[in-house]
DNA sequence: AGCCAGTATGCATAGGATTGCAAAACCAGA
DNA sequence: TCTGGTTTTGCAATCCTATGCATACTGGCT
């Protein structure tokens, strides 16, 4: 293994003096173009890259964004990871990833960890963090965004879709399908994102004069999902005629467990709506009604939250974008009715 | 924002040399318990915790890994991104993430970009490196395990199932099923695993006195496999009874063109196989008969050569792990006929 | 030719931790 | 109490780059 590299052997061969390689690799610095030729040259030549350990150590940034999840097989996370990681290359910036499946202490734990890269922001994404631990990091003065997680606390910028009005949207469309016994399988309550949904979703019925025939919390997991579904609909004389299920991933479950083990057909025994639009759910097998979450604006003003924080020190905000409702052939509706004629 | 606490200001409180606070938090370093408690105290006083990056400028080692991955839709790559994550976070690793959608020129960008982190070392999946790059890696003593991918060059340890293997067996399998046009939508044969699985296949087919009726590049995605379909499968003349698809994430295509657009019924009218075996493949709208890639075993056996290569010096390896036929009802298939019966 | 303003360059320090070396502290045995 | 050996501790150099400040240079204009 050759000895590494540094600015100091660049120098040397160039004739010229360390902070000169330095300015030539620093953007917007004071060089003429005769020594940039020159130090690019040697610096070619030995293969020379700037530290950008070495650089962080003094500017006080890294560039490094660490992003904590809590899971990956629910495809809205890879695919949120994925355009967060390209926007975030795009401006020059890494993820560096954190995996908390636990709750709460090992989630405070994971993110000391974090803190020890000294990580210019970061996201967390269907993770409960506790308070104290986010109060340390801005305290250390690093910004955290909630991806599709809020909290109660202003002091943390937030990402969501507008989980109510969807949950809402779905309670109206179900009911003017013309469904009469309504169930909702929610996402784990512990998170806001369930809750707001089911919130959403059991307010627009009991205004309306209805109650959901019952809520069962499905804790985000296929497997709860399907358990509730076999338990639920096993005597066919207190079925429901509609089910909300709290995301698409639990969703898929149901309907897996609808078709497959119970013999029942969708949508004409019982209609199904998921939540965010996942791309299986365009998908003919299961071709699923949805309420949109608006993934590539999410990301885009989470980004704009995060580097609005670290580059210009804005003020943390709260944003909560638009959901829509995609029609497809899980759930019986009015032929023609959108989610403009839900009137909200 | 507060200054960023140092182990200088640890030291004063705690009345010793910042060094004492430096062996404090350095493992296997010489301190008293007494000296431990009362730095520990101050260091809990005070919200100190070792910056990294300082660290690392000594050390050489940033415990920092590199995953460039392509594409993060197919399933197989975040199933592995997590495994991957959760054993290298058990280690006190962590993973830099770096898309590298393109081939060839981008990627070698993006690596670049990857030295400048001076990671201690790079997992490449589902990527390809040009081979002046990853010499680059290898003089700058950066090793690099291919995940999934496999190249020529022998400085590289490479962790595969085998690709080959698995194409003869969905060949051998489709024959004894007694399938009469067998056809095959490739991976993409610019990657080694494509490469392989095509091979495997015809070559096993082959051996038999068959040929495949036709083979086309499927190039990893759905859309052109999608299309691939169409176009075959639009005369039913010619239409083939069996196909053998370079993965899952196209075979989930596949099928749904099959049944949705052309009103085929698997495996009645047609047999189809996959690889991979990712967890949708399970899942009864699909049940798709498919060769599993270990993935667990992969994981491990990537973690293992690059720590053994990080913090042992090992030589470069290369493993080949094996595959497996996952029987399930998407292929017509003798009853009770396995892998074992392939005589591989 | 001389002068000035503006630009380029070099020197030296800082940033936060690790670590070899030497001095200090400790402990036990005589 | 003194000695010899083992631990602890502190000092100071080092890792690699950025940057404020002072100096040297450049070119245009009179």
């Amino acid at each position: 293994m050759t000895r590494k590299i540094t600015s100091l052997d660049v120098a040397e061969r160039a004739g010229v003096s360390q902070s000169a390689v330095s300015r030539v690799f620093t953007p917007g610095a004071s060089v003429s173009k005769k020594m940039a030729d020159k130090v690019r040259k040697a610096a070619d030549e030995l293969g020379y890259r700037p530290n950008v350990l070495a650089r962080s150590l003094i500017t006080g940034r890294t560039r490094i964004i660490g992003l904590v999840v809590a899971y990956l097989d629910n495809m809205f996370y890879p695919d949120a990871l994925e355009r967060l990681s390209n926007a975030l290359q795009a401006e020059g910036y890494h993820i560096l990833v954190f995996m908390a499946r636990g709750r709460g202490a090992e989630a405070d734990r994971v993110i000391e960890e974090l803190l020890d890269y000294q990580v210019d922001g970061i996201v967390a994404a269907s993770v409960g963090m506790s308070d104290e631990l986010t109060s340390r990091c801005e305290k250390a003065g690093i910004p955290v965004v909630l991806f599709n997680r809020e909290m109660e606390d202003p002091r943390f910028s937030a990402v969501v879709a507008d989980n109510k009005t969807g949950g809402a949207i779905a309670a109206r469309a179900l009911m003017a399908g013309g469904h009469r016994r309504i169930a909702h399988i929610s996402g784990w309550l512990g998170a806001s994102t369930g809750r707001d949904r089911a919130d959403g979703f059991v307010g627009a019925l009991e205004a309306s004069g209805q109650t959901p025939i019952w809520v069962d919390d499905g804790a985000y997991s296929r497997d709860t999902c399907a358990a509730i579904v076999r338990a639920r609909f096993a005597d066919p004389a207190t079925r429901p005629d509609a089910l909300f299920v709290g995301n698409d991933h639990m969703a898929f479950a149901a309907l897996d467990v609808l078709r497959s083990e119970l013999g029942l057909s969708v949508p004409d025994d019982v209609s199904v709506i998921g939540f965010d639009d996942v791309a299986v759910a365009a998908w003919p097998v299961y071709d699923l009604t949805t309420l949109r979450q608006p993934i590539a604006r999410m990301v885009d003003a989470t980004v704009a939250a995060l580097l609005g924080r670290i580059e210009q020190g804005r003020a943390p905000e709260r944003q909560v974008l638009e959901t829509r409702l995609v029609r497809r052939s899980s759930a019986r509706l009015p032929e023609g009715w959108t989610d403009d004629d839900a009137g909200i």
